[in-house]
RNA sequence: GACCCCAUCGUCUAGCCUGGUCUAGGACAAGAGCUUUUCAAGCUCUCGACACGGGUUCAAAUCCCGUUGGGGUCACCA
């Protein structure tokens, strides 16, 4: 039975590193009808939050990893100290008085060659006579890292340790701990590291590095995950949107790549706007609802569902991030437009009274208010005044949206409704 | 510095294991154009890479060695 664990250390919100070493950690226990073990790795009091660990956890929901067991490492010192206790008892490990007297526990490193034998990498060789004796129970009585990992890992019965590349360095130290309390070892795969625009590691300094950051900037969490996915493993046929449940039934954990990606916001704000073309408007507009009532632009209680869930339709093909549309479609909410005063000098600068003023008649004298019946009366009028359709759709759209660019203009008029069409055209009307 | 990992377009990658089908394929970005209406959507096209040097071989992006470059780790932090 394959088992797999994900342990996050509640020091700060999941970041992007930790959320792909989740998603292949998830991946392949699904691929292989596996359990994914979550372990909270709170051994350090001052720096463990709660918070964090609730940040943490709704990140990982969100995410859609949903995990069988879960651990803390604090409730478990009982057995750190336990099995500190045996190799002392076995003369494996010694104990070192600090001058205020107290005691640690440390382990002398024997040497030795040591082979790891990574999924991923194949063979990497160390030498122990390079590393030096190891804490395993500092002097405040806490386990250090290495050593409650290996304990954990081994009573948990974790049979593949697959995590970031910055832990190749810490598998010879676990593995010579695993040889002295005779625990069998599990295999290893290092996944390689997500790396900034500036190519170290990725930082707030180079964007936005939490899972909950992506998900507030209206990223769906199945395209961050697609995303994810492609930065250090591909399904082979060019193919580049492919869900996580798809691609578990082609991941196969050799397949994954040695080198280190650099994250590229660029491509995730594409694929995020492939995966919200075909996102069920109910549910963006579930999302939009609170965005939305944060700016004052719709009450949740009391609001036109069914014109909201137009208003999706009308922009979810062209949003990169659904959070676009707050600002995109505010025209819609707003009475005071915010008006692009480049596109106003540009579009608005001409007196157009009359063709506004005629155009505002026509659709006044609309009795049955469509698309198509906007259209067509519009394309008259161009016709009668013997002027380019363009030379008066974009002065028509920046007087309505205050902006050059967005949906159709005559779905805007026929979605705007007639009254607040005509107003906002009167208002350039001399 | 020591140890370890890595090396295909600007970025993500396919190909590498099992050398020849690679004058190296796709995607993002960028540039150009099209779309009797914008673009941030759609379509078309263009630009653009096997880090370098040695070997092995009839043949190397693919195998081996070295160099260079990048990254990671060297805590009583995880």
């Amino acid at each position: 039975m394959v088992r797999v664990r994900f342990a996050p250390s509640p020091t700060g919100n999941l970041h992007i590193g930790g959320g792909r070493t989740a998603l292949f950690n998830w991946l392949f226990s699904q691929s292989q009808g596996g359990k994914f073990v979550l372990r909270i790795e709170d051994t350090d009091k001052e720096r463990s939050k709660k918070e964090f660990v609730d940040e943490i956890l709704y990140s990982l929901q969100w995410l859609g990893f949903n995990w069988d067991e879960i651990y803390y490492q604090s409730q478990r010192f009982d057995q750190y100290r336990m099995y500190a206790d045996k190799l002392l008892k076995s003369g494996l490990a010694y104990i070192e008085r600090s001058p205020e007297g107290k005691e640690a526990i440390i382990y002398k490193v024997p040497a030795q060659k040591i082979q790891v034998n990574d999924l991923i990498r194949g063979k990497i060789e160390f030498e122990s006579s390079l590393i030096k004796d190891q804490v395993l129970i500092k002097s405040d009585g806490t386990p250090t890292y290495n050593f409650a990992c290996v304990i954990d890992d081994a009573q948990m019965n974790i049979t593949h340790i697959i995590r970031g590349d910055d832990h190749i360095s810490n598998t010879p130290k676990q593995i010579l701990l695993y040889q002295a309390l005779g625990f069998d070892l599990p295999l290893f795969a290092h996944l390689p590291l997500i790396m900034g625009v500036d190519g170290g590691r990725l930082s707030k300094r180079t964007g936005a590095t939490a899972i909950s950051d992506y998900r507030k900037m209206g990223y769906l969490s199945e395209a961050l995950l697609n995303y994810l996915l492609l930065l250090s493993w591909a399904p082979g046929d060019n193919r580049e949107i492919i869900t996580v449940n798809e691609a578990v039934k082609l991941f196969d954990i050799k397949n994954v790549n040695k080198t280190s990606a650099t994250f590229d916001i660029k491509k995730l704000d594409w694929i995020n706007n492939q995966y919200l073309k075909n996102a069920d408007p109910e549910k963006l507009a579930d999302q939009l609802v609170p965005l939305l009532e944060a700016k004052g632009y719709i009450n949740k209680d009391n609001f036109d569902r069914k014109y909201l869930l137009d208003l999706v339709k009308l922009f979810q093909a062209r949003l990169p991030r659904l959070n676009d549309f707050v600002d995109w479609a505010d025209f819609f909410f707003l009475e005071e437009l915010l008006m692009d005063e480049t596109a106003v000098k540009k579009y608005l600068g001409q007196d157009l009274s009359k063709e506004f003023g005629l155009f505002v008649q026509r659709l006044d004298n609309l009795v049955d208010y469509s698309v198509i019946n906007i259209e067509s009366s519009f394309r008259e009028l161009v016709v009668e005044l013997g002027i380019e359709a363009k030379k008066l759709i974009h002065p028509i759209r920046v007087a309505l949206t205050g902006k050059t660019i967005g949906p159709g203009l005559f779905e805007l008029i026929y979605y705007l409704g007639k009254e607040r069409s005509k107003r906002r055209l009167l208002k350039w009307v001399k």
